[in-house]
DNA sequence: AGCACGCCGACT
DNA sequence: GTCGGCGTGCTC
């Protein structure tokens, strides 16, 4: 019976985004299975290209005469039957093609190395121009086949009508050949099959053959038990095909093995024991009960900073271990929290691979291999550690799950949370989303019962939050303090300069000022690529775009008007640090933001430098927030809560609230009482004020309703569509064209009212690295998400060309984090 | 996308 | 005539 599988090939277009069907020749019936790496011919000229098999069919479909699979490229399935599921789930659900979302499953890189070459038929040199003659005589010359890019080389340009025009006598042939990436490496491991005292008589019988080789061969493995292949060939000289030989007589054995084989370890568990509290084992005890439970539901993780999150997930993994099970550990950004990855390689050292997205490809791969060997039972990483190939997944613990590193800026733009359910939906394991501050939309999936909830309501050491005091800085303004830092904060931080303990200020924005301008002409710096006021960065005198990275020194004298009125606005890290060091001259000072972390390794450098009490204060942007212990911290200071709150985005509030919470969090966690003090104009913003009593519960029930009233998330959904060019016009008219087009749609569906649909407008960045970009926003609201989806996927993919011109872009996102 | 093929102007 | 440049259309 004729088998046929259909195929998902391996190149980057919208246009053969489908299963293709090829036959399955003969001899490969037997091993090509479902998820395996294959070679097929594709298109006119029958290139051989890397496929994916997504279905294995025996019955015929189709009438036309189908062309059959040339090779399986590796020995196993690379994808398993849920990463087929998985990927099938991503294209629909993100609007992605099938490689996108392979690229996602499997370390790109390694791919199929192919070429044309021509081949001779005929030796015929009558009526043949001397370059022709070349060509052929280059052909006798190298066994009657050469690389045509080899060709190309020797003859130079014209080749391609050379050789067209031999091909067209019939001379020769020009068709496709590749280079077979095998990607398994192995080892051969060679030994005896006999006893040492029968060496010699079969030697003899050997050399009586004539078959030297083999003798030596013999001789050689007398004396060195075991060898591996490749060494025993370069020693003796010899041929694989007198190992060979010697293998199929039965007088040695080979033995294959995998190159990233080692030895297999006992991993061994430290039982530093750390003793759980009641509210600790509760959860714990929760979640063991479900390993083998069918059918489990996600759980949320609601534990207060410090509450012993991380102590957690240690157990449950080392229960999984215990069941012979893998574990995928999701972290927000490997670089910010060495700690946690320490405490993981503590516990349970070799065990462990980590995935950061700074690994080379190589790097990567061979964890990959490491973790599909089985070497490897628990992976730490960023979100891409989430396809890592399991063979027996047990638990996914997604740590700080309210952190939008987890969703993907980048094709496809997935959401973590998303696949990670997915993922365990399928594998039937265990997920846990952690966080102090779940995301409004994910804790009111507690609420409907799609997850359960797990609460640690208290910290680790009994210690209350630091209390948070709120700073009005409309009155501060009132009472003639026009600095940055309110009475009370600077009070504080002098207090505590004094007492010797540390400090922590924290404000959102890096750089020095955050726009410049021209006092008289109102003139302002702003990048030339992008719509983006320029970022004051007073060390090297420039403004920058944090967008593009365009840098430009600033000029004292205003380009406009030629005024010397030039000055910057608002307030930035950078300033912070020379305010500090303005009114605290002996205070050590460390700043620690983007501009202070681009090298490798400054993070871990900060950071122990302040933790061994190098410097006295921390000044920092977002990344002082996450999950760091400084046990002589005593003072947070949050220098400005509105930078985030008048954020133009309807995740202000909650990030806001998330933020201060995190931030908080960090004064006073060991013996030590904290102080946080908050500076804001908006001191009766409910964020602001749940935030003071770290009340998350309080804060879900107002954001809820808002969100509900709003129509936002997690009531309905957002789909963004952003289209992009170099060419403003035309990003205009296309927008306009596509909006036109779904109105057009929606009407011949029946439908009269489009309030759900929001622009086109420009985005509020307008435009980045010279590209305009226009938006249109999209709600779920009367509509089914499907039906939107599937409308824009009709006329931003399948029918792209015609409404599209060549040159513009096309982003869609859904429920984006932000919409500019 | 990326490749093959074909149509058309340019040039020995 | 034929070279090669680009436009067009298809990929099991």
């Amino acid at each position: 019976m004729n088998k046929y599988a259909k195929v998902v090939v391996s190149n980057n277009s919208n246009h053969t985004d489908e299963l293709y069907t090829y036959k399955i020749p003969e001899f490969l019936i037997d091993e090509i299975k479902k998820g395996h790496r294959v070679l097929v011919p594709f298109g006119r000229g029958n290139k051989p290209i890397e496929a994916f098999v997504f279905e294995i069919t025996s019955f015929e479909e189709i009438n036309f005469k189908l062309k059959e699979i040339i090779d399986v490229i590796d020995e196993k399935p690379i994808l398993k039957e849920r990463d087929i599921e998985i990927i099938k789930w991503m294209r629909e659900e993100y609007m992605c093609t099938f490689m996108d979302a392979i690229n996602c499953m499997y370390p790109k890189g390694v791919r199929v190395d192919n070429y044309k070459v021509v081949k001779l038929v005929k030796e015929e040199f009558d009526d043949l121009e001397e370059r022709e003659k070349h060509v052929l005589q280059e052909l006798i010359n190298n066994k009657r086949k050469i690389k045509l890019e080899y060709l190309k080389n020797k003859i130079g340009k014209g080749i391609e009508s050379i050789v067209k025009k031999l091909k067209n006598r019939g001379l020769v042939d020009i068709c496709w050949e590749y280079k077979s990436i095998k990607n398994e490496k192995y080892i051969y491991n060679i030994s005896l099959n006999i006893s040492n005292e029968e060496v010699d008589e079969i030697v003899k019988v050997l050399i009586k053959k004539r078959a030297f080789k083999q003798a030596d061969v013999m001789n050689f493995l007398k004396n060195n038990p075991n060898i591996q292949l490749r060494d025993l060939m370069n020693l003796l000289n010899v041929s694989k095909q007198s190992i060979k030989s010697l293998q199929e007589k039965k007088l040695i054995n080979i033995e294959k093995l995998n190159y990233y084989r080692k030895p297999k370890i006992n991993y061994i568990v430290k039982n530093k024991k750390i003793n759980l509290n009641e509210e600790q084992l509760n959860v714990l005890s929760k979640l063991k009960k479900t390993i083998y439970k069918e059918n489990k539901k996600p759980f949320l993780l609601y534990g207060v900073t410090g509450s012993g999150k991380t102590e957690i997930y240690l157990n449950i993994i080392e229960e999984a271990l215990k069941n012979d099970m893998d574990s995928i550990v999701l972290v927000p950004e490997i670089s910010l929290t060495p700690q946690t990855i320490a405490r993981f390689k503590n516990k349970f050292g070799d065990i462990i691979a980590v995935f950061h997205s700074k690994l080379s490809s190589g790097e990567k791969y061979d964890e990959y291999r490491r973790i599909k060997e089985g070497h490897a039972k628990i992976v730490i990483g960023a979100r891409s550690a989430l396809f890592a190939p399991f063979s027996n997944l047990g638990v996914i613990i997604i740590d700080e799950f309210h952190e939008n590193s987890y969703k993907s800026e980048m094709n496809p733009k997935y959401n973590s949370i998303e696949v990670a359910k997915q993922i365990a939906k399928l594998e039937n394991c265990i997920l846990i989303l952690g966080s102090a501050t779940p995301p409004i939309e994910e804790y009111y999936k507690c609420k409907t019962g799609e997850y359960e909830l797990l609460e640690l309501k208290n910290r680790a050491n009994n210690k209350e939050m630091p209390f948070i005091e709120v700073v009005d800085m409309k009155e501060e303004l009132d009472n003639g303090n026009k600095s940055i830092f309110s009475k009370k904060l600077f009070e504080a931080i002098k207090e505590n300069l004094e007492s010797n303990n540390q400090i922590i200020l924290f404000l959102n924005r890096r750089g020095y000022a955050s726009f410049i301008s021209c006092r008289k002409c109102g003139y302002i710096f702003k990048c030339l690529n992008c719509e983006i006021s320029l970022t004051y960065h007073k060390i090297k005198n420039v403004g920058k775009c944090h967008y593009c990275g365009y840098e430009v020194v600033i000029p004292k004298e205003c380009p406009e008007c030629k005024s010397n009125y030039v000055k910057e606005f608002g307030i930035g890290t950078e300033k912070i640090e020379e305010e500090v060091k303005r009114y605290f001259k002996y205070a050590k000072v460390l700043r620690m933001d983007k501009d202070t972390t681009s090298k490798k390794g400054s993070h871990e450098e900060i950071l122990n430098k302040f933790k061994n009490k190098e410097a006295d204060i921390l000044i920092g942007t977002q990344m002082i927030g996450k999950g760091l212990d400084f046990e002589n911290v005593t003072l947070v200071g949050i220098l400005s809560a509105d930078m985030i709150l008048n954020f133009p985005d309807f995740r202000s509030s909650e990030r806001t609230f998330q933020i201060i919470n995190q931030v908080a969090g960090r004064a006073g966690r060991a013996h030590l009482n904290g102080r946080v003090i908050l500076q804001t104009y908006d001191t009766e913003h409910y964020a602001i004020k749940h935030a003071l009593n770290y009340d998350y519960e309080g804060f879900y029930e107002d954001e809820i309703k808002i969100r509900n009233a709003f129509n936002y998330t997690p009531f309905n959904n957002l789909i963004s569509v952003v289209v992009y060019g170099k060419n403003e016009k035309k990003v205009v008219d296309n927008t306009q064209k596509l909006y036109d087009s779904i109105i057009y749609i929606l009407r011949k569906r029946g439908y009269e009212k489009y309030d759900f649909i929001l622009g086109p407008n420009p985005c509020p960045i307008s435009k980045i690295n010279l590209n305009y970009r226009w938006q249109i926003l999209l709600k779920d609201i009367d509509i089914e998400i499907k039906l939107l989806k599937s409308i824009i996927k009709y006329i931003c993919i399948q029918k792209r060309e015609l409404i599209f011109n060549k040159d513009i872009n096309i982003s869609i996102d859904i429920n984006p984090f932000n919409t500019l």
